[in-house]
DNA sequence: CATCATTTATGAGTCAAGCTCACAGAACAA
DNA sequence: TTGTTCTGTGAGCTTGACTCATAAATGATG
């Protein structure tokens, strides 16, 4: 009994990790049901027994590779650090995991068209951009930082510079992945506290001076 | 003579057109060489005389795209204006167009993968990538920003920035184009010069002034 | 205008690849 | 052991990109 779940549950992953390889290598188009049966080691029918069509079979294969960022992203965080040392740690794990899986990541822009009838696996993404939500909002609850607009923009900023800045190193060696996480981290202390909040704090104490200052020649 | 070459070249027009409709409307895949043909009102073997492969007609679509856009954003930005106002008018012409042509936008993310074969139309991206490049450029001549990163970095900040904003607010029609752009702004402003330091400035002006009242006032 | 040459258009036919289905075998229940 | 259900197979169906023999149109030449 068991071991019919156990075998059948080792079918699909050889199937999945055939179509991953597949896949990744060559691209959605160019890649042959045939060849992934070949792989597996089963045949093409067997394929449609699993998954109902070729594109249900790559959306498989993309939610395994979100899910497993995830966790890795997870792992390499340290939650106890202050906000923008955790956020250079994801900046870093985020980037170079791009330049790592690009086949993926290209592999994912391509199916990411909802008019091709696939539905994005939205809930793996999601899972993995939490990640950055938590912090940020972890750190707006410690007062590590302030925000006037929605957090949401912030997650943006973040994860659109580094897929473009990802792209951009990547098709210019010349260019450095450390440059641009350098200016992601000026440009959210500028932003959202850090390096402002030191001459925030300088100006509020400033201000209490002079009110406490105020206060008191208006007793005399 | 002069008839024949506008002959070849209407008709070049017409299946240019029949395959941007058919494409942004279905997507590639989807997209039928047969149901192109038919629009266009040829047979389906004239493709083949224009277009050598349904990936070839496809770039064309793209191409043409990408080059429209980058005039109709040449019109919009009053390069007369402050480096900042430029910024908004781009910013803002370059949300609103992902917004309503999205299916083109779609289109161009999927065939950005090399792995399929596809060159993407590099060239006409760039062409378009270099309105924010001269903009930029030209203010750091002015002298009304100033940046110790490279270009690049901020023009990857820029395009990231308002691509995944854009389709957040696609995606969620409660979310806001105007406040993705406002924070753009603000983290330019804040990052690259202008506001932000006027406005430091401003405050710092404030406390001198106050600091000095009250030790005035403290000799009384 | 007639004749030939070259360029352009056609769509029936080819081929490749995703997918189906009738049948076979394995696992399980009675 | 026997019937039932679940799982696997691959030959074949279908669809759609692409080709090619043929035809039509256009242009050059006498």
């Amino acid at each position: 009994m068991a071991t019919k779940r156990e075998k059948l549950e080792q079918r699909e992953a050889a199937i999945l990790d055939a179509a991953r390889e597949v896949f990744t290598s060559v691209g959605y188009e160019k890649g042959r049901i045939a060849e992934i049966a070949r792989k597996a080691g089963v045949a093409e029918g067997t394929i449609y027994l699993y998954y109902k069509t070729k594109q249900d079979l790559v959306r498989a294969v993309i939610n395994a590779y979100w899910s497993d960022l995830t966790k890795r992203a997870r792992d390499t965080v340290d939650t106890s650090l202050p906000f923008f040392a955790q956020l250079e740690q994801f900046a870093r794990f985020h980037m170079t995991s791009f330049h790592e899986d690009i086949d993926y990541i290209d592999l994912n822009l391509a199916m990411r068209v909802q008019h091709l009838g696939f539905v994005a696996p939205v809930d793996m993404i999601r899972g993995y951009v939490r990640v950055f939500d938590e912090m940020f909002a972890r750190a707006l609850d410690r007062g590590e930082i302030t925000s006037a607009a929605s957090p949401w923009v912030a997650r943006d900023l973040f994860f659109g510079t580094l897929e473009h800045s990802s792209r951009s190193v990547f098709l210019d060696p010349g260019k450095s992945a450390e440059d641009c996480i350098a200016n992601l981290m000026t440009v959210f202390r500028a932003t959202y506290g850090g390096g402002g909040e030191a001459k925030h704090g300088a100006l509020d104490d400033a201000i209490t001076r002079l009110e406490a200052a105020v206060a008191q020649l208006k007793t005399l």
